[in-house]
DNA sequence: TTGTAAGCGTTATCAG
DNA sequence: CTGATAACGCTTACAA
């Protein structure tokens, strides 16, 4: 199929290309006869205008970035497809496109370029951490229109979970059903959702008037799973006095716990109470179904694409941050 | 940061813009003085040239599309990212882009309009499911340039794992290890890849010389896996004889399955042994650790998208399928 | 070695 | 009502 342009279709009909555009826009300065004509043409031969010429001419583009940097969304991967759907509901609203990046790590240059070069009319950055927050603050400084998904800095837009409420919901249930000794095993060291959930962490072990145990604190900052249960669940089996709670920073590290508990020959929750974050799908099969907190996903990406569109089509910024409730799922593991 | 055009560089600096275009593109045919001027002068003030601009010249796009069709993808939505993660890496190569496209239903008309208004090149369709296949044949014989990435229709470039074998590798694994009922649980009805898997089922019974019992297949077309563990194990599981081992379509499905066993009472390998198909992330770490069939999926995302890249560049079209070989991954529940 | 001019396919403006 | 014409920013002849 060659692609028909306005011209060709003009000159088929011995009309201007104006007229025709004219009729494609419904103009009412157009003779009855040639609206005809022109509408009965293009039924049997479909236009559809080239919109790079559209692009060019407006100077705009309403293709929006979605930017996933590879070290991102530390263990929620498979959250993927459903924060592309929310973005996509979003933008298909207002008709936007989307367009995206993986990046291995995030590279503003990037995506200054994008955006001068008028491709990309805005960003949606996920799950962004921290040792990349002085490149944002400079593309933003650089008037690149953008939001943070899954991540926040202040002055900068960004939708993410209420991730310290979230860690203190978790951890009051865990001291609501009897806990002593309660256990955090912390994501990545650049990831600052887990940060905030071990905030609410430790504020409900101080409201209920319990000391912060260092041993109790797991840091593992690989990003191999398997490590994760060796290292950082292993080191707490083994204390003399070994946890029996553990709240994990996400789903899959909660698993990989449960994994080594069990394997361990303690029972859970009976010996150990496991709690999670995310509520990953699958994970109310798990063994026993895992007690996690859910957060919003789909609509904190709706959101957060509703607000950059409107940052491009009004062209201001300010700040429309938003944080959403968590919820408590309990089960069984917990 | 205004937009900075060849005609506005050209004219600070009192040249044409031919000869910016030319110091850019390293052409020979300019002075050494006139070229330090310039390069001085794109040295502070970076130029990014509009990309509609030349793709409107050029009447070509460097963007390809990826879509995913909302029922798509059945039970392995946890492969997004991975999947994105390979096509990437195909596109970044040939310095092409990635456009993302979700339908609740695959619409080849949408498609059609993308590929006519010359945003998009050509595409990758993920996981289209039977009830497309006569629009998918349809976009081709428009001749948009496509290929097909988990899922195959004969006389279209797909890219798939070779779930026959899959199914029969996974098959022949429990009847070696002396499991005499084997029961199959089906995906969803559209969904190709897994009657290939039931395929390879099918063969390996036969060749060993057992016959093919009915109760033993499951179908389950809902999309919901608590249904499947409802319905499908249950019914399963109370048979006058219940199957000694079951071929899950999914690590999803098998999920659910060694959950409803395990509250069943049944013992997970000793009563029936499980064995799934996709080495979901995670799986390692169920409980027992999941047996089941890995795809490369990352290398056939990335097989696939370069061939779509070899099609639209060379602008013709040969059928370049390949099937992909699965991988037996014995754990601990078969 | 450098500059001018036409053209890609639109939209918008201004004459007829 | 209808049709030229300019402009968006680039590339590529072609002319100087």
């Amino acid at each position: 199929m060659s692609p028909r342009t306005l011209k060709k279709i003009a000159k088929e009909l011995k009309v201007s290309r104006t007229t025709v555009a004219r009729v494609l826009r419904n103009d009412k300065y157009v003779s009855e006869k040639i609206r005809t004509l022109v509408l009965n043409y293009l039924k049997r031969n479909p236009y559809i205008p080239n919109i790079h010429s559209g692009m060019l001419f407006s100077g705009k583009t309403n293709i929006l970035g979605l930017v996933f940097p590879g070290d991102a969304l530390f263990g929620m991967e498979f959250f993927t497809r459903e924060i592309i759907s929310g973005v996509n509901r979003a933008a298909e609203k207002d008709g936007y496109r989307l367009m995206l990046f993986t990046q291995d790590r995030f590279n503003s240059l990037e995506c200054l370029k994008l955006y001068m070069s008028r491709l990309v009319t805005g960003f949606i950055l996920l799950g962004i951490g921290k040792n990349n927050f002085k490149n944002v603050l400079e593309l933003k400084r650089k008037k690149v229109p953008l939001v943070l998904l899954c991540s926040h800095i202040r002055s900068v837009s960004s939708f993410d979970c209420d991730n310290v409420k979230g860690g203190y919901l978790a951890t009051k249930h865990l001291l609501g059903s009897g806990r002593k000794r309660i256990a955090f095993i912390h994501g990545h060291k650049n990831w600052v959702d887990a940060e905030d959930r071990f905030k609410g962490y430790k504020k409900a072990l101080k409201e209920a008037g319990r000391q912060l145990i260092k041993e109790y604190v797991q840091y593992n900052y690989s990003h191999n799973y398997l490590d994760y249960e060796r290292i950082a669940i292993e080191k707490l089996l083994t204390l003399k006095e070994p946890p029996d709670a553990v709240f994990a920073a996400n789903d899959r590290i909660a698993l990989a716990a449960m994994s080594a508990i069990k394997k361990a020959g303690r029972k859970i929750p009976q010996d150990i109470a496991v709690i999670g974050f995310d509520n990953m799908p699958g994970c109310e099969n798990f063994f026993p179904p895992l007690s996690t907190v859910a957060q919003p996903i789909k609509d904190m990406a709706f959101t957060a694409s509703g607000s950059l569109i409107k940052i491009v089509s009004l062209g201001k910024e300010k700040d429309c941050s938003r944080f959403f409730k968590p919820q408590l799922v309990i089960r069984q593991s917990a």
